[in-house]
DNA sequence: CTGAAAGCGCTAACAA
DNA sequence: TTGTTAGCGCTTTCAG
């Protein structure tokens, strides 16, 4: 037994493919009578439209894509499960595509648009070329931005800059001045926060007239382990900081556990301060800079489902804020270390 | 400027939309001249295939489709991550379907098959009825369940009584002699693991001819805060338990909260395993049950990938191990509680 | 090797 | 109200 096409359910009540597609869509233009004869043969066809074939030939798939970095990423779920909570409640289907490689980046940013599989797209924490916002625009897909910035494209975003100096400014309000950063790579063309952060970090210190060391400044590809081994590094330089920011949860984690590895207390002979706030720097006790991340996935999606059945004049950036979250990791430098 | 299609392509090269077609597809009964013509007609209208079309056209969608229970769940997500790593590596898309409530739940279930939009249904977590898995049958899209039983579907599972009956017997053989079981409810007849750790548990407790007691098992909702309240229940008691085993990780850390609000020492006066062993479990050294989250999310999309090329005689199941993953979170019971 | 034409299953415009 | 028909863009015989 193959499927039941509309052909069939229309044969079966005795009408025309047309009336059977009318009662489909909830078209009023059916009699009582019809509408229900229509009703039992799709019930005893076990009939259920053929979603592709209706995509076709309405010209559009009801489905919106997301496109994330690193779907192994606390910060990346975390902004996800924002983005879900507004599609399931919605009328599309969401695809998501995962980049992992260059390769696939570029794959998924050239093809999506072209192959009309989205009526809509989300792009998460991915900057882009201009060359590839200009082929977005040809394609006429609506997009919006999450955690990356276009003047072109319709955005939400968090001011990084100010996280950066904000998290240093509270180490240094806290009495240190030996503050280290560490981050992933700073020139990678792709992960501006990296950079933003770095300049917040660097405005802080210059109005405290603390001068930056070039030492003091670690980076490695993002992850927990290589925020351990740069915490050991930092921890082995003649003049060891007393403090680290880092550039995510994450890494903090990995500071945490190269301080347990010498048996450092924190934040009593190490301060630390992490970013994201993601779920677990709560249960660590981290102190971090907050940026709301599920709300991210929410309201991008929502611009995005907005941008889908209105044109905006300009491409709408939506500012989140920021927030210092006090706990456990970060004090006053212990007087002997100054 | 309206998107190329496959017959601009063959009027700018000059040839049948047939001859466009193989060129895409790479058919080599094509003559070296033609092709090159086709190409270049290709590069200048910056032509790419209409997915919706083709997939109409070879029945086939190249997508399979994901149903996960509450996306919120770090284990869920965990999975996922299995799931998505070897999806984005192979040449299918995914489409994700999350299910928070009954009746998106039988909406998804009842529609997907016979939308006929995947070629493939992975489905995690969810208990299915007979009636559902008929359905599936019935529509003939392979299908393979994770972290669910059913005799007629391909499945990756757990043997979680087993689990149940490990965690409850470390405790033991500490010497524990008062221990709780908090869980999810019982009751919920979409959730099995639940009762299947219940009955490890009281295995165990029976081995060791301790009797079972009743207010020594507590179910509310999944959750964290859940977990905590009925830690405070439990401690409550006119004799409290020495040892509590947490369904989930989720709920461990519950625990742990609830201890330290009582300024409770753990594992000294207060012994707690969770299940799992979900990422934020290492940070927090919870002594945990490991089943292998990713892995299962692995094995279970390789599985139906497999299922989708050639049939299997009958349904192929996969058992995955579990382990005792002891941590700073359990330890004998402190004499005085004895 | 290549072009023409017949679908894939559905929607929507056009008649009736 | 309803049936008929022309697409939607692509693949795939079937001739040539």
């Amino acid at each position: 037994m193959t499927t039941a096409t509309i052909r069939d359910v229309a044969k079966e009540a005795g009408v025309g493919v047309g009336t059977v597609s009318r009662v489909i869509n909830g078209n009023p233009a059916v009699s009582e009578a019809t509408r229900q004869k229509v009703l039992d043969a799709i019930e005893t066809l076990d009939f259920t439209p053929n979603m592709v074939a209706r995509r076709l030939s309405l010209g559009k798939t009801q489905t919106i894509g997301v496109i994330v970095p690193y779907f192994t990423n606390p910060s990346v779920v975390e902004r996800l499960r924002g983005v879900v909570s507004v599609i399931a409640a919605s009328d599309y289907d969401m695809v998501l595509f995962d980049v992992e490689t260059v390769g696939r980046r570029e794959a998924y940013l050239h093809d999506v648009p072209g192959r009309r599989q989205v009526d809509g797209l989300l792009i998460v924490s991915l900057e882009l070329t201009n060359q590839e916002v200009e082929r977005l625009e040809r394609s006429k897909l609506p997009t919006v931005l999450v955690d990356a910035r276009h003047p072109d494209l319709n955005q939400v975003v968090v001011d990084n800059v100010e996280g950066g100096y904000i998290a240093t400014k509270h180490l240094i309000e806290l009495g240190h001045r030996r503050i280290a950063y560490i981050s992933d790579f700073l020139n990678d063309p792709f992960n501006s926060p990296v950079r933003d952060r770095f300049t917040g970090y660097t405005m802080a210190l210059e109005e405290a007239e603390i001068p930056f060391r070039t030492e003091y400044h670690r980076q490695a590809r993002h992850g927990r382990e290589e925020g351990r081994k740069m915490t050991h590094d930092l921890l082995d330089l003649p003049e060891p900081p007393t403090a680290i920011f880092a550039y995510s949860d994450t890494q903090a984690i990995g500071v945490l556990e190269a301080a347990r590895e010498r048996a450092m207390n924190v934040p009593a002979d190490l301060s630390v301060i992490g970013f994201d706030d993601i779920e677990v720097a709560e249960y660590l006790n981290i102190t971090t800079i907050r940026q709301f991340l599920y709300e991210s996935g929410v309201r991008g999606s929502k611009l995005l489902l907005e941008s889908m059945t209105r044109q905006f004049s300009k491409p709408k950036c939506i500012s989140l804020p920021i927030k210092l979250i006090k706990r456990r990791t970060t004090a006053a430098p212990s007087s002997v270390a100054v």
